[in-house]
Parts: C-alpha cells; sequence; structure tokens
DNA sequence: GATGAATGAGGGTTCATTCAT
DNA sequence: TATGAATGAACCCTCATTCAT
C-alpha cells in the first residue's frame, strides 16, 4: 500500500554536512512543520474530514511540498501518529524507578496513567487511530505496541521485582499489571473515549479512582509485609 | 429545498391545502433493509469513508428511497447506530437476575459482559461511535448512556442489594461496579479496540480474565460469609 | 414536442351526463384543483425552481393524478399560464366602449392598463412567462398573442372610431395605439420588471403618469374638436 | 468546509501559520475564459436550467476551476451579469453628447437605444435577469440601476439642458424623459420580450418608430423655436 | 526545490416520472 | 381511479493529487 515511502524509518540523515543541497524531502524542519499543521488538522478532524488543503494553511507550506515530503494523505497520516504516539508516552514510566514505597509507587504511575490517558489531546488521538484502525491495521497494532503497549511491559517488570521481592504475590504478573491499569481508569476511560463525559476528569477524580485501585490491587495480592 | 416529505417534526404544516399529512417511509420491511444495508457499510467503513452509493448498493434499494426514509446521511447513520445499541445491549443483564450465588453470579454477567465487547461485530460498531463522537457528541452521549451505562446501574443495583445483604463490603457501590465491569475485559478491550488483536479473544481466555476479576474484587470487597 | 396532450381546447366536455364514469383526467374540479396549486408554486417561483411536490402539497392531489390530467411538468405549466391569462385579461376593455369623451376614455383604459399590468401577481407571471420563452417560445407566443395583443388590437380600433369621427388625426393606428400604451406606463414596467421598485406602484403615481400620457397623445394626435 | 481560498472577504484569516494571503482566480484570462463559457450557457438557458457541467463544457476548463475562480453557480451568475450589463451599456449615451440639433439628437439617441434593447443577446440577458430578480433582488436592481437608468439619467440631463436653453418646455423632465425612451421602443419591446417576434426588428422599423416617438415628443414638449 | 492552479472522479442530495397497489 | 413509494439520472460542489512554472 505504501511502496515508496520516502521517510521509512524516522531517519534524519545524520550526513547532512557532506551535501549542501539536501534530497528532496529531506529538510527535517519543514518535515517538522507539515507535521505539525498535520497534527492540527488531523487531530481534530479525524483522518477523512481532514482536507489536503487544511493541512496545507494549517502548516503554512505549499500542496506540492507536502507531496515531496509525504507520498500521499495517508502516508502523512501515519507518521503524523507514529510523532504523536512518541509525544504521547514519553516520560511515563518515572515513577515505576524511583524507587518508593508500593502504595506510593503504584499511586504515582496510575495518577500519570490516568491523567495522560484521559487528556484532551491524547483522547482525540486515540480516537483518531481507533477510527482508522480498520482501514489502516498495522497503524493500530504499531500504536498500540509501542505506546500502551509498553507502559505494560514497563509495570509487569516492575511487578516482577515486587514479587521477587516478596512484597506482591501475583500469580499471572501479566494479567496483574493490566488489571492494575484498568482499575486506575476505571469508569473514566470509556466515559472519556465516548463522549459522554465532555469535561476532563479532574484530579481529584483521579486521585480517588486511583487510591481505590492500589487498595483493592494490594488487597488481592499484597503480602503482610 | 423540498424537504419535509419525511415523518419528522419539520413536517411541511401549514400550507392549508394539505389534506392528509404525508408520512413516506413507512414500511418497516424497507426500513429494516436500508438499515442493514447501512450497518454492512457504516460498521465496516465508518461514516465518512462510506458513501450513500455503497449504502445504496449494499441496501439493494434506489438512492432516493433511501431519502424518502431518512433526512439525509447524517441521520440514515444515526437511526442505525440506535439500533445497533439496541441490538447489542439486549439480554445483557440476565446474569444478574438468575439468583444464583455470588461468584456465580458476577462470574455469568462478567463473561457475557466480556464475550459481547470484545465480539467483532460490537467492536466495529464501538470504533464507528468513537470515531464519530467528536464531531456529533450526542451521538456518542446516547449511545454510552443507553448501552454501557445501562449495563452499570444494573450491576451496580445488583451489588447494592449484595452490601444490604451483608454478604459484600463496599463503601463506593457506584465505583466498585465500575472496576468489576473493568477486571473482566481487563487487557483484552483496548487491545481490541486498537486491532492489536486480530483475533476474538477465545472463550477460555476470556473466563481466566474474569475468574480472575472476581477473585480480586472479592479480595477486595468480600465478607466473611 | 407535446403529443398526446390531453387537454388541447379548455374543453370541459358538455356531455358529462351522458356517462357516470368519466375519462381519466376530466374532473373539471380536480383539474381546477390542481391548476389552483400550480399557479401558487409556479408563479411564486419559476418554472425550473418549483417541484412536482411542492405542487402536489399545494394542490392537495397525489402525484398520479396530476399525470393524469397532465402529461408532464411542461404541459402543467402550459395550462396553468393559458388559465393565467385568460384571468389576467379579462375585463380589461370595458373602458374603451363605455361611449364618455376622448379624455375620460382614454384615461379610464390607462389607468386600468397600468394598474393591471404593475400589480405583484401580473408582473410575477409575466416573469415566468419571459423566462421561459425561450425554452418554450410556443408559449409566450400565445401569452402576447391572446393577452397584451387582444387589448392592443382593442385599443387600436377604439381609436380608429375616433380617426373616423375625426376626433384624432393619426396616420400610423397601430402604432399610435402601441404609442399610447408604452405612454402610460412609462418608467414603471421596466422598473417593476426587474424588482428595481420593490412596492406597487400607488395608483396616485400611476394616475399622474397617464394624465401625462394622454396629454402627450392628443398634442401629437388631437384634432380642434 | 473548504471556502475562504477565494479572494473575497471571507478569506481564512486568523491562522497563524497561513504565511501568504493566498488569493486563488487571479488569472484574468482564465477569469475571462469561464465568463464566456457562463455567458453562452447561462444568457442561453437561463440560471435553473443552465448545469455547472455544461458551463465547465462551454468554458473548457475543468470543474474545479471554476469553482477557483467563483464561489458557487449564483456568484459565477452575478458575475456574468454584472459583465453582462457593462458590455451592454457601454458607449450608449455618444448620441446625446455630439451636440447636433434637437431632432438630430433624439433619433440618433433613441435609435441606439432601441436597436440595442432588442439585439438578441440583450434580449436573452434581460430575459435571465428577469427570470431571476424574484430570487436575487439585489441583481435585479443592480442591472436595471446602472444599466437602463444610468441611460435614463444621462437622457434627462439633455433634456434639462434644452429646456434651459429654451428649446424644450417640459414639466416634468424625468417623466418626459422616461416616455421618450418608451416611444422609442412602443410596441417592439414587449414582443421581443415574450418572443412574440422571433425576428429582431429591422433598422426600417425602428427608424419609423423613432421617427414617430421624435414627432410625438415635440409635439408635446417642443417649443416654436 | 517549491509552488498552487488545475484536474475530474466522486461526494451527498433532489426530483420528474412511473407503476404496483 | 387515485395514490405515493420507488427510481436513477442529474444536480452542485469538494478534494487528493499532479505538474508547469
Amino acid at each position: 500500500m505504501n511502496a515508496g515511502s520516502r521517510q521509512d524509518a524516522t531517519d534524519t540523515g545524520g550526513d547532512e554536512l557532506t551535501r549542501k543541497r539536501r534530497v528532496a524531502g529531506q529538510d527535517p524542519a519543514k518535515r517538522r512543520q507539515i507535521i505539525e499543521g498535520a497534527r492540527r488538522v488531523f487531530i481534530e478532524m479525524g483522518f477523512d474530514a481532514a482536507s489536503m488543503n487544511d493541512i496545507t494553511r494549517a502548516a503554512g507550506v505549499s500542496k506540492g511540498t507536502i507531496y515531496v515530503y509525504f507520498a500521499n494523505k495517508e502516508e502523512l497520516f501515519e507518521a503524523l501518529i507514529e510523532e504523536e504516539r512518541q509525544t504521547i508516552f514519553a516520560n511515563m514510566y518515572e515513577a515505576l524507578e524511583r524507587g518508593h514505597g508500593v502504595r506510593e509507587t503504584l499511586t504515582a504511575y496510575g495518577i500519570a496513567l490516568a491523567l495522560k490517558i484521559t487528556s484532551p489531546t491524547v483522547l482525540k488521538a486515540q480516537r483518531t487511530v481507533i477510527a482508522i484502525c480498520e482501514r489502516m491495521p498495522e497503524l493500530g497494532v504499531r500504536f498500540y505496541e509501542r505506546g500502551p503497549k509498553r507502559g505494560h511491559d514497563k509495570l509487569a517488570a516492575y511487578l516482577k521485582r515486587l514479587v521477587d521481592a516478596g512484597e506482591l504475590a501475583i500469580s499471572d504478573i501479566d494479567l496483574a499489571a493490566y488489571q492494575f491499569a484498568d482499575l486506575c481508569m476505571t469508569g473514566i476511560f470509556r466515559q472519556c473515549l465516548f463522549g459522554y463525559r465532555t469535561e476532563t476528569p479532574t484530579r481529584e477524580e483521579i486521585e480517588r479512582n486511583v487510591a481505590s485501585a492500589v487498595t483493592v490491587f494490594l488487597a488481592a495480592y499484597g503480602t503482610s509485609r
């Protein structure tokens, strides 16, 4: 479908000094500018409702230029989602590495997770991906794999350490990690996704949710220690 | 220019010569036929990517006929989603009313819930709604309200009965109900939504998930009884 | 173009008592009802912008019935214009036959003419005919011939009598008749036709116009008598 | 959704990334080409019966291009009528400024006027405007105001000069100007408008008409001089 | 290399006309 | 006979993509 893509990896070409004249579509600043415009338009309107003209306008570049950097609308969209995913899931896992107590750590991570996933921008991005993932399955897979999945793996690894340390008693760590994450955003994630909630959850609400999540989780998996 | 030939409130009215109120689009079989075609197309492709021509073809009726039954693409879509929601969430709550023991009841309900929500059709429907709910907020609200919300309320009522009977000890019943539901589909819901899983979860997997959910839930909220 | 027309003349069939069951499209009341609906819609919106549905609604009959009485939209339109013309130009020429003095008679006729031709309904009808007369030339010809032309002929005949009586001295009576008619509506006809005037001319204005018309006309064609 | 790419006041504006104000539709030759095609189609068929596809074909440009230069069918039509009016009424008033005798001047002007207004193209244009002026009142007003009205004003000014010079005795100059103009095209204007005449009036006929008009006019308003 | 004017297939919608009831 | 649901061609308009400048 996307043969001939110009920017397969996120290669920004390390040898920009060797040749003054760059090959078409190799100016990272321009690329960023386009992606930035695309972000505003795609995330706000979704893939179909967004027009290349809108993006042209939002990015402040000409139509032709976009087509130099991206083969077509789809590829531009894919590149944007890739970027967006990286932005969203950056700096999410710090809480798991700070070495505080179990309850504190889980609480901090849970809050960060729930805040992130219910923030307006992230919600829109998720909706945009969900909307398209039937038509562009790769895109959904990639997004989940390098986004939520990564978080899950980190959490599972953390739980594994706790189990090994005797602080938790979990038979299926993978499952437990999913359980904790879902408990943290219980009730709110789907409500936000479907637009049933028009307001972003307050920090207080999220804290309450996560506090209960930690309690339930520890009631199930905690040890006497 | 000539709207108002449909059966809604905007019907012409006011013209003194209009003998009978024209009420077009009354044949339920035709209506069903159209909706059925719309389902195939909308659910498969989403609102934007679906064309009225596609639907025309899928439904086996002429374009004009669709516009006798539905004012425009949006109304057809809304009618379809309404239908779809009713179909999906029918017969979901029986498990809660069969009067078996707590563990059995929760397990039965959890399995029904998880099976339903991860079935291919229901997933596609959910994606379709999520995709559009920014542009048609009412639609998302309605879908959630009369779908998942209804299930949540039934479950909360059931939990309330158990608390009153001393079988559970829950301080925030509403929250607990969300927790149980999310525990039942933990891990799989998002994976399905983003298309990370291409295969529908097996019944075995769901049973495992729900069994764990019940255990965790009862560990947190069960009483000695 | 209109072969197969069902109602060539305005025959209302004199033998309606001979057979109880009428041939399709022969009920004069129904015909009138349809034409009445068509009038409202066609005259208000013009041929193209009017839809058969509008007419259906305005007439209070079914689509099928209209097509029993009239072969198609065009024929219905033609029949309506025919009717309209008859209505408009009825009782226009009485002033010419009352036997008063020249000045009085010309004034009375001129006023009647100018009032008629600038009345909102008549203006709309004229616009409707003018709009279509390129596409349906017959219709314009017929309308003019049996409408304005008829008035012109009556006026010319009247002037002829005056010339014969020595009350006027006119070399080209035909031309003089046109001149008088145009003098009566001078300035206002075109202004109304183009919608430059949004208000119908007042009777006072018309009287002034006609008074001047008579004066000019008599200055040119009057004799000492 | 993407309006605002035209050169009118609704231009996007406000998007901070829009570098240069995009101003599409700037090539006068192309614009002319489109208007030329539109002329052929609109003037021949009228607003409603003309399709944008017809115009596309007649102009030899693509559909999209038309929409770059004109926001929609209506705007294209308005632009065309504007153009048409300018073309029609250019060089109409020279006769009034050549400084010949009254009779000669009036005759020359009257002939020019009558020739113009009954020429096939001008007639069609007038019909087209009259047809639409109920639905687009501004358009009719403008056409009359800047077309016929302008001629009328020039004529009235000319008559005023003659009155001041004692060559004519007119109490209501405005009215007299209308009278002269209408006398010049007496009989033929309406006949042409309704298509009663299929042939354009001959120059001879018009000369006869105008000669009579001048005679009548001077009989009414002339002085001994 | 960058531009944006041009393209034309395809979008949603309307409506004159037909025909089974 | 009268009805109005059904038809599908044709309507106006949009937009992803190309290519001359």
